[in-house]
DNA sequence: ACCGCGGCCTGGCGGC
DNA sequence: TGCCGCCAGGCCGCGG
């Protein structure tokens, strides 16, 4: 469940079923659910007590109770779910489990992963120190992130997807953000002024924030919580999927074109902030 | 140093 | 019905 609503859903879910158990037995089901692992996952984690669950955008990992929390080389489990991947509480009828795992009171955990993008890998925390705040965190800088979005010589759509700018926003948000931002998704970052790359940095925190009171978004059974269940922000969604319909605020046709290798959704009728010309308000 | 593109996978869908 | 190409919410590494 690839955006961070969806990543903080599982991680959320998981929390109070993991915190303070051990691991008692894992089994890989798939050699590329733990690629890049010499030693086998089982041997790397029985025995091992989880101290918290833990996230940044869409990256999620467990601390371990016997390691130094404030170590950026210290060991902890990713658990990444890429395009496709699950978390699910109890034994699960698919072809797709790649792991399974029993914690030391009997509860089972199932990694599911269709296209097996995803991955359960133990190694230093700071394999992922690239990876740049997400605008949910509590000291997210709104500023310094603006900066480094204007920074970017692509499509400002493109910059938005780059993990090393904000991190947490995918494909779904990107084009939701731009929309509530009124911004087009094809200007260039780094013709962005300051103002309008805060704005859309900061309408990809309150859509994301709004997603997850509703459990993120889920167009089908591959993406839900660790109880198997669905979100529904998709009925909130005014630019993703919509090509062809008309827009919310304007009426215009959504436009569907592909940027960066990805499917954008945007108006091109009122997603024209900072062109010249402001868009008539509804 | 940056950016753009292809590759990694499976499965569902629409078109012929 | 069947086959084929295209598309999908992510990420990394390569080559220019």
């Amino acid at each position: 469940m690839p955006e961070l609503p969806e990543v903080e859903s599982v991680r959320r879910g998981l929390e109070p079923y993991v915190v303070g158990r051990s691991f008692a037995a894992v089994e890989v089901h798939h050699p590329r659910a733990n690629r890049g692992q010499e030693a086998p996952l089982s041997a790397l984690l029985v025995g091992r007590k989880i101290a918290a669950v833990a996230r940044r955008g869409k990256f999620m990992w467990l601390e371990f109770a016997d390691e130094d929390h404030s170590d950026p080389a210290r060991d902890v489990l990713f658990i990444h779910l890429g395009m496709s991947g699950q978390v699910r509480i109890g034994e699960v009828d698919s072809p797709h489990v790649r792991i399974a795992a029993v914690l030391d009171d009997a509860t089972r955990l199932s990694f599911v992963d269709q296209r097996t993008f995803g991955y359960w890998r133990l190694g230093p925390w700071l394999t992922m120190a690239h990876i740049a705040p997400d605008p949910l965190e509590t000291d997210f800088d709104l500023t310094a992130a603006g900066r480094r979005l204007r920074a970017k010589r692509t499509a400002v759509k493109v910059a938005l997807l780059d993990q090393t700018v904000l991190s947490g926003v995918g494909n779904i948000y990107a084009d939701e953000a731009l929309w509530a931002a009124q911004i087009s998704p094809l200007k260039k970052a780094s013709a962005l002024r300051q103002r309008d790359a805060v704005a859309v940095i900061s309408a990809a925190g309150d859509v994301m924030r709004e997603a997850l009171t509703v459990g993120g978004t889920s167009f089908d059974a591959l993406y839900v919580n660790v109880n198997g269940e669905s979100g529904y922000f998709d009925r909130s969604l005014h630019a993703y999927g919509r090509g062809g319909q008309p827009c919310d605020r304007c009426g215009e046709e959504i436009v569907k074109t592909v940027l960066g290798g990805r499917g954008t959704h945007y108006c091109p009728s009122c997603q024209r902030r900072g062109e010249g010309r402001l868009p008539a308000a509804n």
